[in-house]
DNA sequence: GGTTTGACTCGTA
DNA sequence: CTACGAGCCAAAC
């Protein structure tokens, strides 16, 4: 099922959005994100060279291999998104409390976790 | 083709 | 602080 992201869209020959190729630009970036930081959605689509496609980044994680950091992405008020499979959003509280980074009434500070995807490793 | 649907954002109230 | 609304735009129907 999940094997269906890691392959291109099956598409057919009118089909062009390169969803495939834009959805691993995402997971590698979002594999860089070290423990402790977070990134935002519109922060990571303006990243890759398309701001305003926040919700892209969204769709791309969905799908995304169990084994990405998709924990370190929450939303530009710092909140986890919310999303059908409510389980998730329980696990990535943890996840990101499990690496210090502190969720205080469901949100985290963005102006302290947020990684500026300039070589900064160190968590705070 | 048109319509709906979002793991989004931002401005305004 | 919360609550809407509008803007956004590609994917999925």
């Amino acid at each position: 099922a999940r094997r269906r992201w890691l392959d291109p869209p099956a598409t057919t020959a009118t089909a062009p959005p390169d969803f495939g190729r834009f959805a691993r630009a995402v997971w590698r970036l979002v594999a860089r994100i070290p423990p402790g930081r977070v990134a935002t959605y519109g922060q990571l689509a303006a990243m890759l060279g398309r701001a305003r496609h926040a919700r892209l980044v969204g769709r791309a994680l969905a799908g995304c291999p169990s084994e990405l950091p998709w924990h370190r992405v929450v939303n530009a008020a710092g909140r986890i998104s919310t999303r059908a499979r409510v389980a998730s959003m329980l696990t990535q509280r943890i996840r990101l409390e499990h690496e210090g980074v502190r969720v205080r009434r469901g949100r985290v500070t963005l102006r302290r976790y947020r990684w500026r995807g300039d070589g900064e490793e160190r968590p705070r």
